[in-house]
DNA sequence: TCTGGCTGCCC
DNA sequence: ATTCTGC
DNA sequence: GCAGAATGGGCAGCCAGA
């Protein structure tokens, strides 16, 4: 008789996690419950135990949040419920089914009674591993990293064969379920094939070009970042999709590009990485924030697609990812008919590296970034051999309210309002909760506290008296914010205790710099 | 039919 | 996306 | 050095409700 897993115990699986530090003992715990459970339950307790409900590569989705389990929390909080049922895994898993199915009207409801009927039937510890699925936010410590070495672990097949996989493959359950059931072989198998795509390699964030230039033997590719969408481009004669660094299908959004790289890149199959911008005539690029802006009226811009082609990863059946990045880029220009390939340069020469940087920020784009030019191609992982240099910039801010953090930062204000000075206020401009160490989280958790007006919900009002040093990105339109202007990856560099906030730079200086990244960029309100 | 809220997906 | 922390 | 957690802004698409 097959006596299926109950949903009670993987809840007990995930509550044992959440309490254990050690990876080690995390990997014992999940291989042995990959063991334990039947093989059809394999893929799905993978998928649930990671809080993904659905594979990297799939189109589903729930369409449920942290907003609507709330209200529904609210409501469902004092009715009793005298016969309760209890769920196999399985049985879950359908009900996500069958939730990701619904759409039109009435869909919302409907979902939303579902998820009542089973949230009323559960007791505590899995309704609160249940919710934490279908946010995705787990937070036991176990994300596709640590569930691979477990996967490894309980199939016996080496971590880095299943890493590889997975990144191939895109569906970590399935590769457990493969790994544990069917072995070795089946792992072994797996391959590239196109129109299935492959997770893509990232960098990581470099400090200075000597650093770029020490870390990687000097002997290094530099190449243009641009500001726009990372895309995988899989090509079969005619026929072409469009990924994005999600996996995501984005074909439709281009098709005069579609066409281009049919005639122009030349291959009867390949795989093809770069990344998607919007520029004007002359060549300026537009702000990312109006490359995501694709149903306005576009025929009173003349905004255009671009891709910037920078890596080939599969070229006529032969899978390239094992040859150095230098000889990928060689069959890549040989290959190309006009194409647009992204700026490189092959220098150690720190002062025409600095020159490269400067010139790819000129032109309105968003950095460079460094490639040692022996490095294979690693999916899915950051890795040393890509090391990646923005442009940024820095303001003396002031905050004004802090709200109270979850998880780890439950005892501390740690996402903090910060304000602008305009005449004799203050006007928010956004919010960060990076840059603070633990410990500074808890001083300055001590002295929001001190400087408290009053507390609404979950946000603190506090004086404008401690002043922030912000660097950022970007300064975009804001359609939320008062003063129009927010930052982008505004994160606390320092704290100055010693600066008044009468002196902090204002709404402005921010006005300013805002309409100065026009020289260098395409402006879409221009011709309208 | 319009508007606003929520969610997902880009970064 | 960026940053910090524990392993 | 890696993996995980904690959270940022804007835009499109969908749905509910006025």
């Amino acid at each position: 008789m097959i006596i299926s897993t109950s949903f009670y115990e993987l809840s007990r699986l995930c509550s044992k996690l959440e309490s254990e530090s050690k990876t080690i003992k995390k990997i014992d715990l999940i291989s042995q419950f990959l063991l334990n459970i039947q093989p059809n339950e394999t893929n799905i307790s993978i998928l649930l135990i990671t809080g993904k409900i659905f594979p990297d590569r799939s189109e589903k989705t729930l369409n449920i949040s942290y907003k609507t389990i709330h209200s529904l929390l609210k409501k469902s909080s004092n009715q009793q419920v005298l016969f309760k049922k209890t769920y196999n895994i399985i049985e879950i898993y359908e009900e996500f089914q069958k939730m990701a199915r619904l759409s039109g009207k009435g869909s919302y409801n409907q979902k939303k009674s579902i998820l009542t009927g089973i949230l009323t039937q559960l007791p505590d510890i899995e309704r609160k591993f249940l919710i934490r699925m279908i946010l995705g936010e787990m937070r036991i410590g176990v994300s596709s990293g640590v569930m691979l070495l477990a996967i490894a672990k309980a199939s016996n097949i080496d971590s880095d064969l299943i890493k590889n996989a997975y990144m191939i493959y895109g569906d970590l359950g399935r590769i457990g379920e493969l790994a544990i059931h069917k072995g070795f072989n089946a792992i072994k198998k797996i391959d590239i094939k196109l129109f299935r795509p492959i997770k893509p390699m990232l960098a990581e964030m470099g400090v200075s070009i000597p650093e770029i230039l020490e870390e990687n033997n000097q002997n290094i590719i530099f190449e243009y970042k641009y500001d726009g969408i990372r895309v995988q481009i899989h090509k079969n004669f005619e026929k072409i999709k469009i990924y994005t660094r999600k996996l995501n299908d984005i074909s439709e959004m281009i098709p005069d590009l579609l066409s281009r790289l049919k005639n122009e890149i030349d291959s009867t199959t390949s795989i093809l990485d770069g990344e998607l911008v919007a520029v004007d005539k002359t060549g300026k690029p537009f702000p990312f924030q109006d490359l995501m802006r694709t149903n306005i009226d576009r025929t009173k811009t003349d905004l255009q697609y671009k891709i910037f082609i920078f890596d080939i990863l599969y070229l006529n059946g032969k899978n390239l990812l094992n040859l150095p990045l230098k000889e990928r880029k060689e069959i890549l220009s040989k290959i190309s008919r006009g194409f647009d390939l992204a700026k490189t340069l092959k220098s150690s020469d720190p002062e025409e590296i600095k020159e490269f940087f400067q010139s790819s920020i000129e032109s309105g784009h968003e950095g460079m970034i460094g490639k040692k030019a022996d490095s294979l191609y690693y999916l899915g992982t950051r890795k040393k051999d890509w090391l990646k240099l923005k442009e940024d910039f820095s303001l003396d801010l002031v905050i004004i309210a802090a709200e109270w953090g979850s998880g780890r930062r439950k005892e501390w204000l740690s996402n903090y309002h910060l304000a602008a000075k305009e005449d004799n206020s203050y006007r928010m401009i956004g919010k960060t909760f990076k840059g603070l160490t633990d410990e500074e989280f808890e001083q300055m958790t001590e002295k929001l506290l001190s400087l408290m007006i009053k507390q609404e919900k979950n946000v603190v009002f506090v004086q404008p008296k401690v002043v922030v040093e912000v660097v950022f990105n970007e300064i975009q339109r804001s359609p939320k914010y008062p003063s129009q202007y927010a930052l982008r990856f505004a994160r606390i560099k320092n704290i100055r205790y010693d600066k008044s906030p009468k002196d902090i730079d204002t709404i402005d200086d921010i006005k300013r710099l805002y309409q100065n990244k026009f020289i260098k960029k395409a402006d879409i309100l221009k011709n309208r």
